[in-house]
DNA sequence: AAAATGTTAATTGTTGACAAAACTTCGTGT
DNA sequence: ACACGAAGTTTTGTCAACAATTAACATTTT
């Protein structure tokens, strides 16, 4: 008897989905440059695939606001301007402290049983990555982190539409500067938050987390002031 | 000589975007109930366009929220669960008070000379329409107030998910209960986040906004576990 | 009668072709 | 040289046909 039968594959649910993940994978990987022009007839070539689903593809991605459309002219590859990174971090910042604040009172309703473990290793294996230098790894945890309390909150569309904002202020960053970093500052910070919603505290996890993102947003905005010139050459 | 002649009429940029537009009211006026599933060559035929158009139309819509597709079977109109609502109103509270804050903010810069007075002008008028029970007026005042709010965030991708919150909530609100409403609560709280907007101060703001999405989504709780019943008959 | 298996109808997924709009190129007149 | 405008080319918008998948029904099997 058989008791589960995956699709094989990945599951290739459509087609269009396919071209979509593989044109998103591309922007955020920078093969395709902010603001160039997607040429539909191009991609469906190269992907060898009808241009009607290029074009699905295209429209599906317009939404989430990484691509620009322009009626009769075509996509673009969305440019994000600096002015614009500030309102994604406000928006991030609203999200991110309105989701800790959720898990915060799950935790307090007893619904989350396993999230002040689970934050509490992180911020472990954080530590260790800071003596190690290990970046990439720091990278993984820290983006580990978020989505614990982001998931943590039950708020499947909050975690949507932030997934959103970072996406696209990384897409930003591409742009010539690196991500700002302090190990030490930010595994204080996680601290707070995480001892607030293991706490079950709404407000203090709320106050903690918008501390963190505002904090980043500094860090960022001090690296752009400074480092900007040099970077460009 | 004409210097910018936009088609009138909302603009009617491609002919997909008016068929989205179209099954967008559809939904939010009943028309098409929840849960309903959308088949895409009678809605061509209705519409008199080909299915790939309405298909692309639908497709854009997925992402909003309001429409849920199931690969292979279709596209349904998306089933508001109350837990569901109570998410809409979190995420909804946390871009709200977001975008007070930095109304606020950019009225102490200078940069929303009007707000200030334009809120004043929205209360004023509000007032009228509680003496006079005139609520068709009073929502659309409300509406109003927040939009100004919205608007002097300068935060356009924040103005979008909190529209994209509201009408969803519109939707489920269909399935029977009218919208929560008490004027003169409702008035006082919108006094206070106009006061906090017009001194500037993001942080006060932000907690005026905060109190009114909750103390609304508090009303239409009780609204729904008393008169739920009711209604249903 | 219930379950499993074929068979048919309806609906979605994908494609290639045609029509319309925008961009290029190039010649013309000033 | 320069602006202007008329073909020609490229690219997008729309459509209709074909293929694949799913749902519904009839048929067989136990």
């Amino acid at each position: 008897m058989i008791t589960s039968a995956r699709p094989i594959g990945q599951a290739r649910a459509t087609l269009a989905g396919e071209v979509r993940r593989e044109i998103e994978r591309m922007i955020v990987d920078g093969e395709l440059a902010a603001g160039e022009k997607l040429n539909e007839l191009s991609l469906s070539g190269a992907m060898s695939v009808s241009r009607g689903t290029v074009r699905e593809a295209i429209r599906s991605l317009a939404d989430s606001g990484l691509i620009d459309l322009v009626a009769n002219r075509g996509a673009y590859v969305h440019e994000t301007t600096l002015e614009e990174v500030r309102n994604l971090y406000d928006l991030r910042g609203a999200i991110f402290a309105m989701a800790c604040a959720a898990s915060a009172r799950r935790v307090a309703e007893g619904a989350e049983p396993n999230l002040p473990g689970d934050l509490e290793d992180n911020l472990r294996r954080m530590r260790m990555t800071a003596e190690n230098n290990d970046i990439e790894t720091y990278y993984a945890l820290n983006i580990a982190f978020h989505n614990l309390l982001l998931d943590g909150a039950g708020n499947p569309r909050a975690k949507a539409m932030y997934d959103n904002t970072v996406r696209e202020m990384h897409l930003f960053r591409r742009r010539g500067l690196s991500v700002a970093t302090n190990i030490a500052k930010s595994i204080q910070e996680h601290r707070a938050i995480s001892d607030a919603v293991a706490a079950g505290d709404p407000e203090t996890s709320r106050q903690a987390a918008e501390r963190h993102i505002t904090a980043g947003f500094e860090r960022y905005m001090k690296l752009v002031e400074t480092g900007d010139a040099a970077q460009k050459r």
